[in-house]
DNA sequence: TACTGTGAAGCTATTCACAGCG
DNA sequence: CGCTGTGAATAGCTTCACAGTA
């Protein structure tokens, strides 16, 4: 009875993209001290509503005590399981700009979980460079060092002319999951998993709304008229 | 007949965060010249269905012609003015170590729609630095800077420790739109939108789905055995 | 008693499939 | 004819409300 027979199956995605949320908020009661935890309490914490924590934890078992909450430990080490993170999985990122080299030092320092194994660039003047304690290899040598150090998960931090070649690059070679920093959509073969990371996408849904917000603002910029 | 009559109100989430790739794509094909451009075409461009991309136009409005498509420029104008593009909002960023000096070099350059007014840190030694053409302030002034400048969207690029008092301080003075790159969650007074950007939670949304795909990696890291 | 886990209901989003129009 | 726009069907997600349990 080490694992559990039932819910192993199917966490719907939904619920996958929130467990990270709350993997953050165990892990600072954790460092408070607190031994438990209700799913009022953790929901708060974590920004959601209780009812959808207690579904979304019911994908992975059943980890609760009812009357009491949850163990903080117990559930941490359940979700870092559950996510992967009980391993430290082999990251390249391509492309070492300001952005790069931004998201290298980040993830030297920051993540639990993962480790940054490579750093690639085009650029004679980057390459060589060290960054976070690495140093930066040449992009052209991408299939031998990718494989050769067993990158599971590509950072392309390049720019949108360049992210396709690169992202074929990576998956010619065996990389199934990739992390795009640039704003274009990326092509790859099925079963190559991509998120997808853009600034001007978060700050244009939100123009989205301020613009719903502010209709006084109008007189700033007098487009047209709205009927009612 | 200038504005449609219909279709102007509730525009569903799941396509308003859309609709920055349809205009990408939109871009891209204006540039090459291109007229006119069927659903098909459209999607994939933008790494979507046709269907669901006709569903998401349909939301803005009629602007095809069946039997032909859409007109490019015309869908981008729209599109640029449903997103509340056609005016510059006025983006303060907050935090510039790493991250934030990269996120000021990206929106200096490269994104219609804003225009970055104020850069904000604690720190003395980076307060009067030029970043991208701006020179840094000091945090302390953000009141008078925030409000003196007309800020609309606050970055925040700090490390997780200060994003929630310089959130309320930012609330306070009437920002009604933040992103938030500070690995934490963040709590606003109602009206106030906040979209979250962050690399482990990205990160670990790929671990899941990699470790489902790779059981023969598991040899790497024997931790527990799964019974079937 | 105080909480979890979950059936059932409601809501949102996606997809199908085709009527209708240029 | 070829394409858009959309009713209808489906799938997925969230929320309510409470039975069940330590």
């Amino acid at each position: 009875m080490i694992a559990d027979s039932a819910a192993r199956r199917d966490i719907p995605d939904a619920t996958v993209a929130r467990l990270p949320q709350y993997l953050r908020a165990l892990r600072d009661l954790a460092e408070r001290g607190v031994p438990s935890v209700s799913s009022e309490e953790l929901a708060a914490a974590a920004g959601v509503r209780s009812a959808k924590l207690r579904r979304d934890l019911s994908h992975l078992g059943s980890y609760g005590v009812r009357g009491v909450g949850y163990g903080v430990d117990m559930l941490a080490h359940e979700i870092t399981r559950e996510l992967g993170l009980a391993q430290n999985w082999p990251v390249a990122i391509v492309g070492l700009g300001n952005l790069g080299h931004a998201l290298a030092s980040y993830l030297a320092l920051a993540t639990r979980g993962f480790q940054v194994v490579a750093l690639l660039d085009r650029d004679p003047d980057v390459i060589g460079q060290q960054i976070a304690g690495m140093t930066v290899g040449p992009v052209d040598d991408l299939e031998r060092i990718v494989t050769g150090r067993g990158v599971a998960i590509g950072v392309i931090a390049t720019p949108a002319a360049s992210a396709q070649g690169v992202c074929d690059r990576l998956t010619a070679v065996g990389v199934r999951s990739v992390l795009n920093f640039a704003p274009c959509v990326l092509s790859v073969p099925a079963g190559v998993d991509v998120r997808k990371v853009d600034l001007s996408t978060e700050l244009q849904i939100l123009a989205f709304h301020e613009q719903r917000k502010a209709p006084a603002a109008q007189e700033m910029t007098p487009l047209l008229e709205v009927a009612p």
